[in-house]
DNA sequence: CTGAAAGCGCTAACAA
DNA sequence: TTGTTAGCGCTTTCAG
């Protein structure tokens, strides 16, 4: 590996001055044309590749936005990758697949989508994306060493400490997705999911005429999973009933504790008319503990979802769910920075995203 | 948000020199307990955020790593997101899904887990990822612009021109995937591609006993279409076949072009017994195609796919497959880039994972 | 339209 | 153990 060339060498080769070399580079405009084609030469030639480094660092910016996600801390028994050369045995094996989506899925799958929709808002506005998943207690580490080398941070609800995000809010803007509060001092974005739940408990409510129904929650500190249980209640009480009077189990949005839940409303030997579970996952996983039993969805009982992951459409019966835009929500919140980092002193302000409720056959009867 | 404290000034806030401030926060060993404190006190009261381009500048090193992948240019007519402020409508609507993964999604399916296991192993060996996804023409200029800012690039196969490639490579550790090249001058991570296809298609064919065989092949400039059909083709012969025995069909790896082979196949009037396809999507299009003809799947044609994508999993009949590991993929590339990036001189090596058979109903009688 | 020169904020010798 | 001092490579006034 040669020694990188720089503008000093460019503009020597070119016989121009490093100013002009920087100036072809960002404003060819102000250049003459000859001039121009005679450093575009030099840069060809000799493979000339700025340093990003040096052109923040003078720029005063870096011309890229970081995403920062929280994970799991699961992830490290993952088994090494031993050997380096070229593998010559037969390099496969016959198995039939158990099949099955790892429940870690779940939140890859929100994440894969965002970071999707982020990316491409973030190309066209020619900012580069710099992605990192938290892992233990890290977060907050993590999340400044990626401050300090972007312009702007989208970070997920509840993925770093609250003081910790305060602190960096102050040196660089920042923009919180699925954020709780969302009148708070950050722009965020959300989606309507008090609305969407609602929308679908009323429907399915409305649908059963009566019954007793259950409701499978998320984790207690969920933001999304509060609106979406304030949303549920609300439809209830609209015909009359109260959170009482529903018998309410709690996962941790994922497919296991989705099975748990159906299995024990299963255990109780008798079932309600519907369950109403606060994520997609979740939904799938009472379906998994049903389908065992010969308990028939939706003739015996009504399942929903939230979400509308890919999963929830390949499921059989398919989930009844809430689709939220995810991919939105990512160029959503790039739209909110390049506003932030066009006025830095605007109002902070939050783009609630619309859900769509997507009635399927694990609620609808023939 | 005011100007952001710099070294000078955490360093006179804590009486001491920048230097010493930097040792604490780079080699924290060296400095003395007592004035390591009084540093990082002046760190936190003052919200210091170190400047991760002044400190590639000065490093040399940016302690991030680059991961592009070569996009569709389908992506331009996404709609804008229109207002700003939060969305006082409902914000649902009503529909019943009409479902169906979008063909775009293959693709996404491969990039989401490459990228997970890439950026799982970087973050493990501290570097950040940035990514990129190409759209239209300008692939090398935005993979010119990343590898100004990282210190390595992972590059999948065919997404940036060869000679930008060989360009970029003198200034910059370049590792890609998928290559087709083993031997050619990059370190690169492979997958069995032509070994799974044997092994599948041996197991197809010695199943079937006789009987003709459909190839749905992928786009002619597909080192991992040309890898699995060399497979498919050694496997033929091993049973006295030729390849100018088989049907052949070409689709673009897509669900929708599988849906075509399929249909087209099926209008022939005389079904092969089996079609093996040289990817999961063209499976499930084919097997769309035959899901609504009255075909029966697998007693009359046997049907295979290439990925080991989850939708395989989740089709009905499940679709037998081979599955390449592709978190592994992203995983390895950064591996081999720890290895070029401590030794420059190291010969070129190149990465072959192993993948794996699964035998599902698409192709198990019962 | 082009050049000279002053930093941008940090790291890494080298001294002390 | 700590401080001094060069740069790292580029952008950006300010002159010319």
């Amino acid at each position: 590996m040669a020694k990188a060339p720089t503008v000093y060498d460019v503009a020597s080769d070119a016989g121009v001055s490093i100013a002009t070399v920087s100036r072809v580079l960002r404003r060819p405009a102000d250049v003459r044309e000859s001039t121009r084609e005679r450093v575009m030469a030099s840069v060809r030639e000799l493979g000339y590749v700025p340093s990003g480094s040096a052109r923040g660092l003078a720029a005063r910016r870096t011309g890229a936005l970081g995403l920062y996600f929280p994970g799991f801390d699961a992830m490290d028994d993952l088994d090494e990758i031993s050997d380096l050369s070229a593998n010559e045995s037969p390099g496969y094996t016959l198995i039939d697949d158990v099949g099955g989506a790892q429940d870690s899925h779940q939140f890859n799958l929100y994440f894969d989508e965002v970071l999707r929709g982020a990316e491409l808002e973030a190309w066209r506005r020619g900012f580069a994306l710099t992605v990192a998943v938290g892992r233990g207690g890290l977060a907050a580490d993590a999340v400044r060493d990626m401050a300090g080398r972007v312009d702007g941070l989208l970070v997920l609800s509840q993925s770093v400490p609250d003081d910790a995000l305060e602190q960096l809010a102050r040196r660089i803007p920042i923009v919180v997705l699925a954020s709780k509060a969302e009148g708070g001092p950050f722009d965020s974005v959300t989606v309507s999911n008090r609305e969407g739940m609602h929308a679908l408990a009323a429907h399915v409510i409305g649908d059963l005429g009566s019954g007793d129904i259950a409701y499978v929650a998320g984790p207690l500190d969920s933001p999304d999973d509060t609106d979406r249980w304030a949303g549920f209640v609300s439809a209830l009480r609209e015909r009359g009933m109260e959170p009482g009077d529903v018998r309410l189990r709690r996962g941790e949005f994922t497919r296991a504790s989705g099975r748990r839940a159906g299995a024990d409303l299963l255990a109780s030997g008798d079932l309600p008319k519907a369950i109403i579970c606060a994520n997609d996952q979740m939904g799938l996983g009472v379906l998994d503990a049903l389908n065992g039993s010969g308990v028939r969805v939706p003739d015996d009982v009504v399942v929903t979802g939230f979400d509308g992951i890919e999963a929830a459409n390949l499921s059989s019966p398919r989930l009844t769910t809430v689709h939220q835009p995810m991919e939105m929500v990512g160029r959503a919140a790039i739209q909110l920075m390049q506003r932030r980092l066009d006025d830095p002193e605007a109002e902070p302000a939050s783009m609630r995203l619309p859900v769509k409720v997507l009635l399927r056959e694990s609620s609808e009867r023939k």
